[in-house]
DNA sequence: GTGGTCTAGACCACT
DNA sequence: GTGGTCTAGACCACA
């Protein structure tokens, strides 16, 4: 775990997501979880860098993601702020990425033996632990 | 789709898996929902790729991995089988893959905007699609 | 003998085994015996493909079967790395390829003028130097 | 199995060996243990495909390789007929192969976590069948 | 720089 | 005909 300033993102190497990725997923749930408040600016590219011990290019890219995803903008000059919240994905774009996401993890799992309760406990628990969050079958 | 022989496969472009994933992924499912029952014979390497018009190498790297796999069997000079289904891993090595594959579906979905039960209802319509359901056990 | 930093090669062309399966097996005994100890990088597939003087897919290929065995990990624009030594088959697994392994070499040995003892103390020889002995519990 | 005049040969498809040399090994053997004499004929190139209903080149490599290795030899018109038992391969050739088959199966088994004794019941089990022989380390 | 994927075309052993 | 191996050369994503 890195703490930099008021960011904190894990980089783990025996993961399976480009170490990008982990940047642009850490920071991201940090501003939907509300502990990266609309405005605050992001630590610098090679400050960044050089705290997580990884080429400032990577960290280039994840910022780079994270703008073309409309969650933070560049003040010239100033750097990196989170952004004013906007509906970013419509409605129909969320449900594409939901199937899209549940056909690729089918896939990945149809072939262990595993009973479906399981899986859904496996997913529920990881869920909840990321997000810190609600029930099973209780949200409506 | 293309149809040749028994077997039913679908190369998408746009898809982000590489194109021998999908045929592995493709021919797996038949496998899997019993379309390809045990014995059954392969479409050729040749074949194959000239239906769905792409290297034959593409095909065999495919069918490598199916092999590898345990899926599919060779038999000298005359082609690839669909094998006895047996448990290739080892409990601890599946629950490794299963653990993996909900990291990396978890980090794909939590920051869209669905509740954990709708999540969870999405995985489970698909698990039970694939599978012929089993139960949730809880959950409902 | 071809020696790239730490890995230690042999490829010979009179060997029944393809290349690209030379190079797993080798790699793998050195894993095995400790020389390439947990976590280290291999050499690269370019690099090693030019000191083989063989084309870098096959060396790729080599690699490809390592990792699908989970001897070596992948990390993204940095190399592949020795892993976390697992048990990847399931018993069942395991005691089918011994089976085969065994019946292969039986069969490949059973005409020659040799008695049982002999092959067994050969083969015994072969698995000691290469294991750091455990004891037969038998047999002498 | 399959008993054709006087020859018993087994073709399994599920044999790692391609089944040409099934039918070598197979008649190999029959002729190391005496129940193919010398003098007596060998079953005709397609009649031996016929009962083995497999292609009949596969019967003519097999015969091809007997007689290559100076099991077998043809009396023009008449057939194939088992020869005169010479010492077929030198003292040393016979060590080069047993020690090459050595080598192959242990590279085979290596990874596998089996204990060497285990491994040499195994082999002993599986010799013992197939030669009718001796005990372990009792041969001198 | 790294590995991963794909194409094109060749050769081999086996049936 | 079948799959399996190898070469040569290209392009991609990631660090």
């Amino acid at each position: 775990m890195t703490d930099i300033g008021n960011v904190t993102v894990q980089i783990v190497t025996g993961d399976a997501r480009p170490i990008f990725k982990q940047i642009v997923d850490g920071i991201r749930m940090e501003i939907a979880t509300g502990s990266l408040p609309v405005g605050t600016k992001l630590p610098s590219v090679r400050g960044l860098a050089m705290q997580l011990m990884i080429n400032a290019n990577t960290v280039a890219k994840a910022y780079g993601e994270l703008t073309a995803q409309g969650l933070v903008e560049s003040r010239q000059g100033l750097g990196l702020f989170v952004s004013e919240p906007r509906q970013l994905l419509s409605e129909e774009e969320q449900k594409k990425r939901l199937s899209t996401a549940v056909d690729a993890f089918v896939n990945e799992v149809a072939y262990l033996e595993f009973e479906t309760g399981d899986v859904l406990r496996e997913i529920e628990g990881a869920l909840i632990k990321l997000k810190g969050a609600s029930g099973t079958g209780d949200n409506e």
